[in-house]
DNA sequence: GCCGTTTTCGGCCCGACTGTTTTCAGTCG
């Protein structure tokens, strides 16, 4: 009998790409590496799960673009035991642990391979140790440099380690959702927990399940096909860990009356609760996540619902994005809690590459799709020249971009298209492009990509140049960070912040859940200086648009309101906002 | 390993930095 595996097309995709981060530390040829990274990120965005096209007799895997003979067999092959042939001798060869190494800024496939063939090392503590001892120094071109950037690389790595980003956990939880729904006798799943507060990265996710088969939907995900290992199970609670990555899920049976109480206690955050409690007590009550009860007597005034605890506290509900003891509390005492944004004000999205650099659809493929969200209008922003790697812009090609934009916009297709770019910000602040190319676009996005690592003082010297550029009307994820990998640049956010907006250059929440760049903290900042915001995807394929719901999340993080952002406006109406 | 309206073979994206060198391999974006 033919087993079929049914992989979803994410985890095919993962197969894939450590498969090619394998075949690198082997040596292998580097078109055929970059084969199989390209086909893993094809079925990463096909939308339709390769397990359902290879059962069809009538289809076949190769009318995949990127997909041919060779890959076809790894995924049939794949679809039948889980793991391919070659893959098996690759992880035979190099421990699981050459893969996390890759991880680790600084290390590259010839050093892990050489690392591992000259030392016998299959951990990270291996390798620290190595680091330590100075023995890395032996290797030809190695120094000590090289092993401070090892030790400082395995540090970063382990800070990250163990969380997951928004959007990894907004699958799962879906998933999970879907699945304990389905239990008989479950009434309501609802996710609690950081994720609720639509943190930027969370550690786990925190599901509570009501109803008469509350208990039962437990049994059901302890016997979920993928959990790895069950942590803790009993009547009320489990707790295991899922999937390949193995996040900790951690599900909780509730009597529908304490609901509201412990959904508002396992929403958090700890900081937020323990002001909240404090509240309580001076009011005579105590808070627990069974419900609000009066100190002397113990009789319960509310449990059911959010609404009426923080009611009975004197408060209006504070969404979860801003419990955080940042003076929500305050603010909901005086009714002065901020009208947040939503995902359904957004009226366009304003930063997105196309085939013109590194995007992977055409023009008119992203219009439609934007389109599909319901904007009135859009900017295309490709990359200029300095990003070679990313086939960027020169002058004349921008130029001539532009026009073929500026034409697509006047045939009418029921959505607005400017034209734009995404420029970088060369080491001294000035921009990539010349003002005259800059000059003949509607949108002028500004990004460093580039000398991350300047002293504080250079590179708030760096965008402070760069604001003074008439053309530039955003500046581009504007930390740098990206999640789990990279931290911010270090500069002056405060005094660009508040040139910005003396300029009247907006800032961008860039929605990616690998960036989420601006954190809440600083949208916050940049607001008390004045700045307007505009909140994009970076979208570099159609449904990276579908992310701009990371981004609302983090604004509503950040407190901002409809008026606070820019592409909430009409068409019209953003364009007379933009700076001049 | 993929692809092909001049190709079923021979292309496939590349510039710049870093740290170690004394002419450049490895890494990054």
């Amino acid at each position: 009998m033919m087993v079929s595996i049914r992989m979803e097309n994410i985890e095919i995709a993962r197969v894939l790409a450590e498969t090619a981060d394998l075949m690198e530390i082997a040596a292998e040829d580097g078109f055929r590496i970059r084969s199989y990274r390209n086909a893993a990120s094809v079925i990463e965005g096909l939308g339709e799960r390769v397990a359902s096209i290879l059962k069809d007799p009538g289809r076949k895997v190769t009318d995949i673009p990127g997909i041919g003979k060779g890959i076809a067999a790894v995924l049939e092959e794949l679809e039948e035991r889980g793991t391919f042939a070659r893959r098996d001798e690759l992880l035979e060869k190099y421990p699981p642990t050459a893969l996390e190494m890759l991880h680790i800024q600084g290390l590259g496939p010839k050093t892990i391979a050489l690392l591992i063939e000259t030392f016998r090392i299959s951990t990270l503590d291996d390798l620290k140790r190595l680091a330590e001892e100075q023995k890395i120094r032996t290797l030809p071109r190695a120094g000590a440099k090289l092993e401070e950037k090892i030790l400082r690389g395995i540090e970063q790595y382990r800070k990250s380690a163990g969380r997951f980003l928004a959007n990894f956990a907004q699958q799962t939880a879906e998933e999970l959702v879907t699945f304990l729904g389905a239990v008989p006798g479950v009434e309501r799943v609802t996710p609690a927990g950081s994720f609720r507060r639509a943190k930027d990265t969370v550690g786990d996710l925190d599901l509570l399940v009501t109803g008469p088969g509350a208990e039962a939907a437990l049994d059901a995900f302890a016997g979920h096909t993928k959990v790895q290992e069950v942590l803790a199970k009993g009547e009320n609670k489990a707790s295991a860990r899922f999937g390949i990555e193995g996040i900790q899920v951690d599900v909780r049976a509730l009597a529908p009356e304490h609901f509201g109480a412990a959904l508002q206690y396992f929403t958090g955050s700890k900081e937020h609760n323990v002001a909240l409690r404090q509240r309580a007590l001076k009011m005579g009550y105590t808070l627990n996540e069974y419900g609000l009860s009066e100190l002397e007597g113990g009789a319960v005034v509310a449990s059911a619902t959010e609404e009426e605890i923080y009611g009975k506290l004197g408060l209006a509900w504070i969404p979860p994005e801003l419990r955080e003891n940042q003076g929500e509390i305050e603010a909901a005492e005086k009714g002065l809690l901020p009208e947040l944004l939503t995902l359904a004000d957004m009226r366009g999205d304003l930063h997105m590459h196309t085939r013109e650099s590194d995007g992977r659809a055409t023009l008119e493929e992203m219009a439609e799709t934007a389109r599909g969200h319901g904007y009135g209008y859009i900017a295309i922003t490709d990359h200029s020249k300095a990003l070679a790697m990313a086939n960027g812009l020169n002058e004349e090609r921008t130029i001539a971009f532009a026009e073929r934009v500026r034409g697509m916009d006047q045939e009418g297709l029921g959505i607005r298209v400017l034209s734009g770019i995404e420029c970088d910000i060369l080491r001294d602040g000035r921009m990539d492009l010349g003002d005259e190319a800059l000059s003949q676009l509607d949108f002028v996005v500004a990004s460093v990509h580039s000398y991350m690592n300047l002293s504080s003082e250079e590179m708030t010297e760096r965008y402070l140049r760069c604001l003074e550029n008439p053309f530039v009307k955003v500046i581009g994820h504007p930390t740098g960070r990206v999640l789990l990998h990279r931290d911010a640049f270090v500069y002056n956010f405060e005094t660009v912040a508040a040139e910005a907006a003396r300029r009247g250059v907006a800032m961008e929440i860039n929605a990616s859940p690998e960036r989420l760049d601006l954190h809440a903290t600083l949208i916050r900042m940049a607001k008390a200086k004045g700045c307007k915001f505009t909140i994009s995807t970076d979208a570099h394929h159609p449904k990276h648009m579908a992310n701009m719901q990371y981004g609302v999340r983090m604004a509503r993080r950040g407190w901002l309101t409809r008026g606070d952002v820019l592409n909430t406006l009409p068409y019209e109406e953003f364009r007379s906002a933009l700076r001049k």
